[in-house]
DNA sequence: AACGAATTTGCGGGAACCCGCAACGGGAGA
DNA sequence: TCTCCCGTTGCGGGTTCCCGCAAATTCGTT
């Protein structure tokens, strides 16, 4: 037991620059914290705040070796109580899903931009540091609601195959890792290219794109899909792979 | 003529906390620059360049809107013995295949990570800016070398294709957009899955991958694509589809 | 229990893809 | 000039993809 309410705040984020901005943001916002932490990576994000048992974190979600995502799902593995701000660049879907699908239960968390203002940042640290209290930017809302919406949004299922579709593999690969039958896997992909508003082209001629490469190609203009997603969803069919 | 040599420079670059930490870098390693502009877009900085005539630009390279290369080629059109530093978060292919694609002869520009420290920020300011150095960072230097390497590195033209692949094209489309056989198209793809290592899978058992976005996805992985370069290449492609 | 809507699966076929084989053509060097 | 090498083109085939049609199954609702 501390004597007093003596915060403690861990920083992982690999740009110095960034670190040195939030370092400074967190003395100004938070006086009552005497101890800030920082580390530049993922891993060692992980360790320190193992070792230190602290509750507070401030996390870049974009870092070499292993991203922001990684880090926030082993600490919260480990205290699900812990309190995670999100500070990142882009609004990406990939990023939003890829947070909101590891968030535990009850956990405070908050999501900013690293656009949003000084005054942004430093209420938003008040409010979830202090007041347990969920802050979320208001363009990552929008996000949010448009991933859940019925109609323009997709669904789980979709998102699933559009990574099988985007690392690589062919239908019947597809159909014997998620247990389902060929056709069923090339329905799915037609909901699909549905949703994603590809098709073969303008007019009824010839047809212009090839479908499975173009849906992964719109995803990734759209910020559906990007490279950590991409690099995640290899790792794990990796593993699939290993035990048959 | 300025009766003395009073150096101007702009800065061009969103994330203000790096604008900021730029302009100090500026002011501490130029002494003799008595002005810094600022922009926060590729769009805007195309115009105070203009506008004031400047011949001094640190540009971050991943901006929305417009990119630093979008920026950079219209400014060197207009005034091709500018200096340019690139500054940019990542080493990615795609990039310096992007930054040397339009570098005019004679120019004086150099590439810098973010991660790169003060005093080599300071020193390649002096560089460019006074002595009309080149200065690229050595990781930059490690792609470049590798990008040109006969047996690893990818042909321009093994280049031009991988894009017309990862915006989906089919190969009867890439054929007429090239001016190509269908047949040729497919070898050039051939030789593609060659040097980016794709097979149909390990064993000769049946197919895991399907090459086409395989393809796509180790380019992405391997940072010889990104999101940046599928944009330009979309409008390429729309430009190209508009006159037949 | 019964009904309707959404998924799953099979079948079949046309189009696109992947690729080995072979001939042709133009540029570099002996 | 002759030759060698590389890029292009055609042909043919096996495979995979894209998808309409329709029956079967699942699931939520009334």
């Amino acid at each position: 037991m501390t004597a007093e309410a003596a915060m403690r705040v861990l920083i992982v984020e690999d740009d110095p620059v960034h670190r040195a901005f939030l370092r400074e943001a967190v003395e100004v916002a938070l006086p009552e914290c005497d101890t800030v932490f920082e580390a530049e990576d993922g891993q060692s994000g992980e360790r320190v705040a193992r070792e230190h048992r602290l509750e507070n974190v401030i996390m870049d979600l974009q870092m070499p070796q292993r991203t922001g995502v990684d880090a926030a799902r082993t600490i919260w593995r480990e205290r699900p109580a812990t309190s995670i701000l999100f500070w990142s660049n882009y609004a990406d879907e990939a990023y939003v899903r890829g947070v909101s699908r590891i968030v535990p239960e009850g956990a405070a968390y908050g999501y900013l931009l690293k656009s949003a203002s000084e005054d942004r940042l430093r209420l938003a640290l008040r409010s979830i540091f202090l007041e347990n209290q969920c802050v979320i930017d208001k363009e990552i809302r929008g996000v949010q609601q448009k991933s859940q919406d019925r109609s323009s949004g997709i669904t789980d299922a979709e998102y699933e195959i559009l990574l099988d579709l985007a690392i690589g593999l062919t239908d019947r690969v597809i159909a014997a890792r998620r247990h389902m039958s060929l056709r069923s896997v090339q329905n799915r992909l037609q909901h699909l290219y549905g949703k994603l508003g590809v098709t073969h082209g303008e007019t009824g001629e010839e047809a212009v794109f090839n479908l499975r490469t173009r849906a992964v190609s719109v995803a990734m203009l759209r910020k559906l899909l990007n490279r950590t997603a991409l690099e995640q969803a290899e790792e794990e069919f990796r593993r699939w792979r290993e035990r048959s």
